[in-house]
DNA sequence: GAATTTCGTTGATCTGGATCAAGCAAGTGG
DNA sequence: CCACTTGCTTGATCCAGATCAACGAAATTC
């Protein structure tokens, strides 16, 4: 029985685990200070709504922890996830009055909030801030560029295997260089949203995993509990430029 | 027959027509004199390669005139436009070494270019520069997902609408209120590059511009002039959310 | 002005992934 | 314990868009 928490306790900055790579990443201990005054954390149940298309954008955010998705809808429901925000991602735009799409918590998720007017006064006045700001969206155009790329071009086998390649590539990372092999990865996602991110359906989804399993590039315990017992196989399905260079 | 100017006369800052949309745009004057001094034009002949994928970045730039396509390619040769930069939009970025992406000419292209270095520490000093890249950035990431729903999801039929309605619309706003009935759109691209831009194949672009003549939602004087009798009926077809508010 | 080349259209056919439909396994709630 | 829901898989069929192929119009070259 999990407990509903929607007003998390507030943690020092300096022992933020997100420190390092957030929109504060730059700041000196001043700034650390304003934006300590300013801050209030909320916690988010998963699959709960953050924000809809439309909204009044009152805080822009970081994500603490959790993961939360951004998609668009049209009328008639087709779905389209266009980011991910993972934790120390950058949520709302300065400047702007209202949210240009939907975001929902994936897994329960923590943000670090803002709000908006005196946040966009900082970044005026803090431009560390700004600066961080400005690299963390260049970043997030490339990744959007490339699933363009995905979205447009990939087979339903090709986007599957972008999708693990990507998550698992995120697993390596983290882990000690020990702790690799064989490379487990966990799905934190239904195969809707697994599909809503690619641009397919939940059938094909579902057949084209079965299809790698089969194939031996995947092995999977449970429906979302993935091994990938060989990752440049895995990442030569993804049909991307090979190499991407040693992973340390 | 054209002549092939591949150094333009350099024209000065004040007089720049992109002087209010670009980078440069919140710049003083005192900031204007650093930038007039570090720039120089150069311009590229439609179809030709500006920038090749990991080519290393001494430059950035801004376009002045013209149309250029970023795209990705697969090895296999399959291709992807990942983003048009118009008149005003900003090429390559702070703090990379190489490039992302392909860089193609789709028109005749004239860049204000600016040696990285230099422009990067400008950006330090200069705050007004980097903030207004943020923006423009921003902008870029909104258009990138409203792609990313169109590459997912849309059928042919709507995509190929929704590509005139962008057209169509930006056309609308550079002319005066009285001249727009009916408004004529140019297609500076050929049926490949429409292609590339929206995830089909030129046959099936052909076919789909085809069927929206025969269906009156639009008319073709030729292969590349399209004229749009009824705006909010293309709109429509290009099933994104109906209004959009009026043009002016 | 014939021969190429480039760009676009159209037709015939094929196929990858969508759609429609059924069923299973693991909760969850009465 | 049984009814119901949610998440996922699998099978059968369909169809939008890809592929393969031919051709037409305009520009370019010789």
């Amino acid at each position: 029985m999990t407990q509903h928490v929607l007003k998390s306790p507030t943690i020092n900055c300096v022992d933020c685990p997100i420190r390092h790579r957030a929109v504060c990443s730059n700041c000196e201990s001043s700034e650390l200070q304003l934006l300590e005054m300013m801050k209030s954390y909320k916690t988010y149940g998963a699959g709960e709504q953050i924000m809809w298309k439309d909204d009044p954008l009152r805080f822009v955010a970081s994500v603490v922890s959790g993961v939360a998705a951004l998609s668009r809808t049209m009328e008639d429901g087709r779905r389209q996830m266009v980011g991910l925000l993972l934790p120390a991602d950058f949520l709302g735009r300065p400047g702007r009055e209202r949210a240009t799409f939907d975001v929902t918590a994936a897994t329960e998720v923590t943000l670090c909030r803002f709000e908006r007017k005196p946040f966009e006064k900082l970044i005026e006045s803090t431009p560390a801030i700004g600066r961080r700001l400005l690299e963390m969206t260049l970043d997030e155009l490339d990744a959007a560029r490339d699933w363009m790329l995905l979205l447009g071009r990939k087979t339903a086998r090709e986007k599957i295997a972008s999708l693990l390649a990507i998550l698992a590539q995120r697993q390596a990372i983290l882990l000690p260089n020990s702790a690799r092999q064989p490379l487990k990865i966990e799905l934190q996602m239904t195969r809707e949203a697994m599909a809503d991110y690619l641009g397919l359906t939940i059938e094909t989804v579902s057949r084209q995993m079965t299809a790698l399993r089969k194939d031996g590039v995947i092995e999977m315990q449970g429906k979302r509990h993935i091994t990938v017992p060989d990752l440049p196989r895995l990442q030569d399905e993804a049909g991307d430029d090979a190499d991407g260079g040693p992973l340390d």
